[in-house]
RNA sequence: GCGCCGGUAGUCUAGCCUGGUAGGAUGGCGGCCUCCCGAGCCGCUGAUCCCGGGUUCGAAUCCCGGCCGGCGCACCA
């Protein structure tokens, strides 16, 4: 059996504001400390954003470790050894210095207009920076005016561990859940005996100390991670075993060179071109592409709004051979990252090494090999804004939220027709029965066209009613939130029927 | 962080210019009604008018500072 597809017209698409009042209406995300102000760059999650976020973690978990037999996960700690930051680069690349114009007040990062004017910085100290403006007279780009002193600017966020704050107890909070799998690396290899290629997967909150955060959920301070470090030998870096399962698919891509001739919009070509033109580096590399893309659209992401767009050199990290992001077609905003994925090579393996001790080698044809990692990195409020713009519908003039099942927060809601004796009681038993396996509400108040309205926004996939025929012959209806379909069922089957429809969701129509 | 603009119940908003009892809609709770898609009626509830200070007999309204948000710049390793 399968309905027919949803009535569903373009809305007249939200405002990143408006989802933000959307989300806090409806209880997915509230601003932090509100009642005191709101925290800047801070957002909790309410009731249908913690299960929603649940789902999208549990999914994701299932997904790139759980079913895989070569990915492990990893929990690493949030606080973490300040060494690690060191030999990352962080500390160094993470400590900006700034200087201010003395006269209007512009300002810039003394590194970079150093080196917009010819002069070539050594090294990142303030001493060094401070003479390299002094000695060539360098003067505020806007309106001449003298520059200030330069100041430090750490985007990281610093504790100290124990009661005593002294600068060797200084400790950092992880701008980036990848380190920690890293600094793992030796341990997996000890205690799971894995072979290359393998990968190491974890997900968890970072912390950045971001000058301005904006947009909603899109620059947080605190925020939570996806990550997988899929570990290669760099000479096998084309020998991926899934090649051919994904080398059909095709992707939008934006490649550095396209951007570099202006180029605005991508192309749909499928990853085997793109790998034959070499435009992406290496099959590994295409593989983790597709793996991820087809992850998103999985969780009920548009595809058509997904696009890889290449990092030019300008914008590629210190560490990265090359990286692509998977963007995601914002309203006004336009294509914004929610994902990135990173050959970084074996830079930081190399690090560890160095500043540790520790050798960071496996053994691979008998060869000691220090691995290249492919880095599929999300970001997970990313994710779930762009599963949010996707799935707001206007369906029949009112608005829907057509979430995927799997990640909806609610699954189904069950509702006597009328709130009277006879179908109260036989709706709660229906309830009792259904909340041992699905995350269930009961609504008996208004109308039944408002618990249904009122469900499609909270979106919740089906609704099951009691109503008078229930009373005769112990079938219910289930009726689909994006085609407002109705079938009945027999109570008996109702619990195999609606994980059959979960199941084969597409099959029913979003 | 700089510049410009803004901030009134959970949400949307009137009032601000021209100082004088904070009003509506929607939501939430309770009830009546209701056999399938935000129907109607009744009652209740809900606002530190962002916070602090100043001017004034009197401030949501005018002034100053801060917080929060939007846009632009900068930043986004």
């Amino acid at each position: 059996m399968s309905l027919e597809k949803a009535e569903s017209k373009t809305v007249q698409e939200m405002t990143l504001q408006e989802l933000a009042s959307f989300c806090t209406r409806l209880g997915f995300f509230y601003p932090s400390g509100r009642i005191y102000g709101g925290l800047s760059g801070f957002y909790d999650y309410g009731p249908l954003g913690a299960e929603l976020r649940r789902e999208i973690l549990n999914d994701w978990w299932w997904y790139f470790v759980e079913r895989r037999d070569d990915i492990w996960g990893i929990h690493g700690s949030i606080i973490t050894h300040p060494r690690t930051w060191v030999a990352s680069g962080h500390v160094d690349s993470f400590i900006d210095f700034i200087v201010t114009c003395k006269k209007c007040g512009a300002e810039y990062r003394a590194d970079h207009l150093l080196e917009d004017s010819g002069i070539s910085v050594p090294e990142l100290t303030l001493e060094t920076l401070s003479k390299l403006i002094k000695d060539h007279g360098v003067r505020c780009p806007k309106c001449k005016g003298e520059l200030g002193d330069p100041t430090p600017f750490n985007l990281m966020f610093t504790t100290y561990v124990g009661p005593k704050k002294t600068v060797a107890s200084l400790a950092y909070l992880r701008p980036e859940t990848a380190q920690l799998i890293f600094t793992n690396f030796r341990n997996i290899i000890m205690t799971m005996g894995v072979k290359l290629p393998f990968g190491i997967a974890q997900y968890g909150k970072a912390f950045r100390n971001e000058i301005s955060p904006r947009g909603f959920l899109f620059r947080l301070r605190e925020f939570e991670q996806m990550e997988i470090e899929y570990f290669v030998n760099p000479k096998k870096l084309d020998e991926c075993p899934f090649y051919n399962e994904i080398k059909g698919m095709e992707i939008n891509l934006l490649s550095a060179e396209m951007q570099e001739k202006r180029i605005k919009e991508g192309v749909w070509i499928t990853i085997e071109d793109a790998v034959d033109k070499g435009l992406i580096g290496c099959k590994w590399h295409a593989y983790w592409i597709a793996e991820s893309l087809r992850w998103l659209k999985n969780i009920g992401i548009d595809y058509k709004r997904l696009r890889v767009r290449e990092h030019i050199k300008t914008e590629l990290a210190h560490y990265a051979v090359q990286t692509f992001d998977v963007e995601f077609l914002f309203p006004q905003a336009g294509w914004k990252e929610i994902e990135g994925i990173s050959n970084r090579s074996d830079y930081d393996l190399r690090k560890h090494q160095e500043y540790s001790g520790a050798e960071m080698h496996i053994y691979d044809d008998g060869e000691k090999v220090i691995p290249y990692v492919i880095e599929p990195s999300f970001g997970l409020e990313r994710v779930i804004l762009a599963v949010l713009f996707s799935s707001l519908n206007e369906i029949k003039g009112r608005r829907v939220l057509s979430l995927h099942p799997k990640i909806a927060p609610i699954k189904v809601g069950v509702f006597p027709l009328v709130s009277k004796p006879g179908f109260v009681e036989k709706a709660k038993e229906v309830y009792e029965m259904l909340k041992e396996e699905f995350k269930t509400i009961y609504e008996a108040k208004d109308s039944i066209g408002r618990r249904y309205a009122r469900a499609d926004e909270r979106g919740v996939p089906i609704c099951v009613t009691i109503d008078g025929q229930t009373l005769n012959d112990n079938t219910v209806t289930i009726r689909f939130r994006d085609t407002r379909e109705q079938i009945r069922v027999p109570i008996e089957d109702l619990k195999e029927k609606i994980r059959a429809i979960f199941r084969e969701w597409s099959t029913y129509g979003a």
